[in-house]
DNA sequence: CGTCGAGTTTGACACTTGTCGAATCCGATG
DNA sequence: CATCGGATTCGACAAGTGTCAAACTCGACG
């Protein structure tokens, strides 16, 4: 094939994401692709800097405390909430660089492909 | 239970996402949960308004073509990228608005989440 | 110290998903 | 019109995931 004509020109690419990046950023995706886990993040956060109690979130929710309880564990793994037992209750807060990290990297790929030419 | 004592007090909850849009966020995430499409979106992304042809992005990938073509399906259907055959070659470009959108969810709720009182 | 209640862990099961090989579609080109 | 090559679709299968019931852990409290 000739270069520089037909597609399969222009072989320099800007910047992806490096492959390992790629599967830590999906594996923090994966954590907010379900909507229950979306709803349990969304509701934390809503507290402004302040916990939530596991009580509270399961009132939110159709499914049962197992599956609660399993969907916390998805999303503290991912580092984008912390859990903390007191007394007889556990209190859940977000991690808000993590977010933070997350929105920057979809931010930064809508900025390079808004850069229309 | 008193209420306003122990775990279970205030009630109110900010702005969380409601139950659909959770539904439709999950939806976006999930298309972004895998290593292979964050990378695929990430090489469209990086070429600043210009397209990318499947051959292009074909080198990139140890997965064969029919996988490829299945995440950039994956990404289409998600609205994230939009595809045009011309001539033999398809070429595939970001939808900026699609990214901002999810970026901005995540700052917000980083946002709301570090305004530590 | 026995019990109770909040929360998590375990085990099991239906369903989804990533992957590939084979077949197919669709322009272009001879 | 026959053929070729790029890209997608189809069919199948192993691996992963969401869900629940049951069992367990851990403080608190009587």
């Amino acid at each position: 094939m000739i270069p520089g004509e037909g597609c399969c020109s222009t072989p320099m690419v800007a910047e992806p994401v490096s492959e390992p990046d790629a599967v830590a950023f999906a594996q923090t995706f994966k954590a907010l692709s379900d909507p229950v886990r979306l709803r349990l993040l969304s509701l934390i956060a809503a507290r402004a800097g302040a916990e939530v109690c596991v009580c509270d979130l399961l009132d939110a929710f159709a499914q049962t405390a197992p599956t609660i309880s399993h969907h916390l564990k998805v999303l503290r793994d991912a580092g984008l909430i912390t859990g903390e037992r007191r007394a007889s209750w556990v209190y859940y807060r977000v991690v808000p660089s993590a977010l933070a990290e997350l929105s920057q990297l979809l931010d930064a790929s809508a900025m390079t492909a808004a850069a229309d030419a």
